[in-house]
RNA sequence: GGGGGCAUAGCUCAGUUGGUUAGAGCGUUUGCUUGACAUGCAAAAGGUCGCAGAUUCGAGUUCUGCUGUUCCCACCA
């Protein structure tokens, strides 16, 4: 083995072997338990960022886990084509190419989109590769594949029929600049300096005026009425009356609407039911005509008169200056308002009437609510909950259509001869109803949302009643950020619950963002996105895997710096060192199973260790509390293992004693194997590599059984015990440095203790770690001759001769030091045993750890009285 | 307007049924080439756990209010 980790000499060979030994594969085994995973696919339009970096670690850690735990293990992986996302790149791609949509029609668009298809989402699979996701790559599923198409056009079915799928003409939101319709989720809202323009309004044959105020002048050419508050004093005998229109010249009634806020602005409200839901409201309570005045590109349209064709900015500029001429302008007053954003491409959208798909909501939500509630399905953190509730509560129709061409496309045709409408699972080529050939598909495609939405199922070859959706669904957990609660999770809730009647998961877990070093979030227009990737080459992917779970808690975002994964990549570079150390002492060894191993104290102890990782590892991750999990493994390998474990068998491994060389070396390989194997699921790669190199080994790490907890190996009593020997060498080494000894320097230790057969079966480890040359076993301090430290321990009291090193006003004052502080522990603890509330309501171990812990404290203090007397 | 998160060592963060003397990494100080590792070892300094109450024998942990900060949702034309 290399003297330090290097984790390119073998993580791409082992990647390989893996996937050429079928390890990743995952086939229905009816004598193992499913363990199910849906990889949230990544998009096709760009390359592996560092939220996917960590949402890919958790789940390869948590299918790992389960995998060795003997689980049948399908992790399912997936890229999504991002119908708008991609579409928008690639008419960028042609743009430069001097070409348009329009150019090259829908079919050269989705030749080119395919292609773009074919580039990249193999660019991500060699990413997650390289991450060492331990995916079922042989179910690797397009969100655009056969399989995915067929299970769309059979939901849209069943929803047509059941009339939760219809068509009709509603506000929507619409990107002028992607020319499509969004759905509400797909808006982002930010806070913009606008202004307030006040607008005289005439009444007709009349001089009096109304006066409005609006952000969107431009829209006025859709007003087909004026809106004032029915209890408004002021305007309340105006309501029945006409005003009119400036510009158009087109009187448009004044109504009455509980919509008019008497107490904003004038309290008089234009309606513009064409172009805002509150106005498409309104109008749908009076009546009013829907007059849409702009074109899908923003610009506006012929009912705009001169303004024809002139976009909506510039329309709104000059139309300003044309009210203030009339004289109908009365004020222009700045006004911060919150404006709706594509969340594609930016564009400020604009509400709009238009005639598009919804999926009904009202009857998919109650069901998805209640699986949540009634625990069906499970959030961590917990809190997610609430914002999944408030969501769903309140959640409008879905619009499922969007103005695109890369996508699924809506599978409805119309004749164009008896005028039918047609929802078909399989394409239509004359009409069922009039037998016409002259019918067309809907041009529009879905929401890529409507399609994902699916995915638990859909890749598991639904519709079809197939073994594998009878065996892997429903999944059991979900790993995703809590930025698609909307987006995804909650859809594919209430899709299971409604097409396969039972949930798709019975876990989410959330994560949060991966942000930069200074807090902010990775983005591209900041240019502070660190690439995984470059992380990988640098420091391995193990590294960046451990430094993105070590000490993350679920849901909470997260900084991503350098240093932690040089301090990680430290820690590889720990675990390397440690089983090269083991293994170079294996050699000629007789490595035997530690049952036949005649156990030193040290050796319980750090077989006690072991259990408890073992089990607290356990707890954490079936709790998903991979950050827990990783610190315990972390604290275990480093502190327990390497520092005092290795430390501590040293000595034996230098020693002439064949059994006792043959007996060290069994434990150091028993634990070593036991610690890879707890670590693997989160560091794959580095564990597997040592593990091959371990004696009496075959194969690779991921295949061999999760350590189990073994009550017989807890060895409590004598870990507990040897902490009395780690006392002693501690105190050693303190006082050295307190006293500027030089660390080399052996010194004597003279004991008083009850414990001499104990410390005396340690004495090896005691003087190898302490730097002593001797130890005596004394009855006083006498005993010890003058100029020495005292260190009062649990296991007995320690005397140091340090000869002239001694400082006598220092050994005082730092005796004086420790009497405060036992004292005071002995205060804590007497006040809590003089409590009677304590004694009555505490457990009774408690009571007794407490009454033990006292007395020992006395104890000490009685001990250091007497010492600071001598000096 | 509604709902969350966060506030713990100089910095970044853990701390999940309330119970040892509140932890880690990085940084700082001191000393060490001790035959796996200087990507290392040892020792140490550093915290009234945002503030004020409440519940409890016992609160970093539960509840209420407040302050600061941050995010999400809704949205007044």
């Amino acid at each position: 083995m290399e003297k330090t980790y290097n984790p390119k000499n073998f993580e791409d060979r082992l990647y390989r072997e893996w996937e050429e030994n079928g390890c990743f594969k995952a086939v229905r085994d009816d004598d193992k338990v499913p363990f199910t995973v849906m990889m949230p696919p990544p998009n096709i339009t760009g390359k592996l960022h560092m939220g996917h970096a960590m949402d890919e670690t958790m789940q390869d850690t948590v299918v790992r886990f389960k995998r060795m735990q003997g689980y049948c293990a399908l992790w399912l992986p997936g890229t999504d084509h991002a119908s708008i996302a991609t579409e928008v790149k690639i008419v960028e791609q042609m743009k430069k190419d001097g070409l348009t949509k329009e150019a090259v029609g829908r079919d050269g668009f989705l030749k080119r989109a395919w292609e773009w298809k074919d580039a990249y989402s193999g660019k991500i699979v060699t990413q997650l590769k390289k991450l060492g996701s331990s995916c079922d790559w042989s179910r690797l599923t397009f969100t655009m594949d056969e399989k995915c198409s067929k299970a769309v056009r059979e939901v849209f079915f069943n929803l047509y029929n059941k009339k939760l799928i219809y068509r009709g003409s509603r506000i929507i939101n619409w990107c002028p600049c992607c020319k499509t319709a969004l759905s509400d989720a797909e808006v982002e809202y930010a806070e913009e300096n606008g202004n307030f323009w006040h607008i005289k309004y005439f009444v007709d044959n009349s001089d009096i005026a109304l006066e409005v105020a609006t952000t969107r002048p431009e829209t006025m050419f859709g007003d087909t009425a004026v809106a004032v508050n029915p209890k408004d004093k002021r305007y309340k005998h105006l309501i029945g009356k006409n005003v009119i229109l400036p510009v158009v010249n087109k009187p448009i009634p004044v109504v009455g609407d509980g919509h008019a806020d008497m107490e904003f602005g004038t309290g008089v409200v234009k309606i513009t039911p064409a172009h805002d839901p509150n106005d498409f409201e309104v109008g749908l309570r009076h009546n009013l005509p829907v007059v849409r005045v702009m074109n899908d590109d923003g610009t506006m349209n012929a009912l705009t008169g001169k303004y024809d064709g002139m976009d909506r900015y510039e329309c709104r500029k000059k139309l300003v200056e044309e009210l203030k001429e009339l004289g109908n302008l009365v004020s222009v007053e700045p006004h911060a308002h919150n404006v709706g954003h594509c969340y594609r491409c930016g564009s400020t959208v604009e509400p709009i009437v238009s005639k598009q798909w919804f999926v009904k909501m009202e009857g998919l939500a109650r069901p998805a609510i209640n699986a949540v509630l009634d625990k069906k399905i499970t959030f961590v953190p917990e809190r997610f909950a609430k914002t999944y509730y408030n969501w769903m509560e309140n959640v409008k129709d879905w619009c499922i259509s969007r103005q695109l061409w890369w996508g699924h496309r809506i599978p409805v045709w119309y004749c164009a001869d008896c005028g039918a409408e047609i929802c078909s699972k399989n394409d239509v080529s004359a009409c069922p109803h009039c037998g016409s050939e002259n019918i067309s598909q809907d041009e529009d495609v879905l929401d890529t949302w409507f399609s994902s939405a699916l995915w638990p199922f859909s890749t598991l070859g639904y519709p079809d009643d197939t073994s594998d959706l009878e065996y892997f669904y429903p999944t059991d957990v979900l790993v995703t950020g809590y930025d698609i609660i909307f987006f995804w999770v909650a859809r594919m809730i209430f899709s299971g619950l409604e097409h396969m009647r039972k949930v798709p998961f019975r876990d989410v877990l959330f994560h949060g963002l991966v942000r930069d070093e200074k807090g902010r979030k990775m983005s591209k227009s900041l240019g502070n996105g660190v690439d995984p990737l470059e992380v990988i080459d640098k420091y391995g992917a193990d590294s960046l895997r451990f430094s993105l779970l070590q000490g993350v808690a679920p849901g909470n975002d997260t900084r991503y710096s350098d240093t932690k994964v040089e301090s990680c990549r430290n820690f590889m570079n720990k675990i390397w060192n440690a089983s090269r150390f083991v293994i170079m002492n294996c050699e000629g060894r007789k490595v035997k199973p530690v049952s036949e191993v005649k156990l030193l104290p040290a050796d319980k102890w750090i077989i006690a260790k072991l259990q408890a990782a073992i089990r607290d590892v356990t707890l954490a991750m079936n709790k998903f509390e991979l950050g827990v999990a990783c610190q315990i493994m972390y604290d275990f390998m480093w502190s327990d293992f390497c520092d005092w474990y290795i430390e501590l068998v040293k000595p034996l491994l230098y020693s002439d004693d064949e059994a006792k060389r043959d007996g060290a070396v069994s434990v150091l390989v028993y634990v070593l194997e036991n610690a890879l194997k707890l670590l693997h699921p989160v560091i794959p790669f580095v564990t597997d590599e040592i593990y091959r190199s371990l004696p009496n080994t075959d194969g690779t790490i991921m295949t061999k059984e999760f350590p189990r907890y073994n009550a017989k190996l807890a060895y409590k009593k004598d870990a507990l015990a040897f902490e009395g020997i780690m006392d002693i060498v501690k105190a050693v080494r303190a006082v050295k440095t307190e006293l500027d000894c030089p660390p080399a320097k052996k010194v004597s230790l003279y004991i008083v203790t009850e414990n001499k057969r104990y410390i005396s079966s340690n004495e090896d480890s005691i003087l190898k770690l302490a730097g002593a040359k001797d130890i005596k076993f004394i009855c006083s301090a006498e005993e010890a001759g003058a100029n020495t430290v005292t260190k009062v321990l649990a296991i007995g009291t320690l005397y140091i001769p340090m000869g002239e090193l001694v400082d006598f006003e220092k050994e005082k004052a730092r005796l004086k030091s420790e009497l405060e502080k036992v004292t005071a522990e002995i205060a804590r603890a007497d006040g809590k045993l003089n409590n009677t509330g304590f004694i009555s309501k505490a457990p009774k171990k408690l009571v007794e750890e407490e009454r033990a812990k006292l007395n020992k404290y006395i104890e000490m203090r009685e001990k250091i009285l007497a010492q600071l007397k001598t000096l």
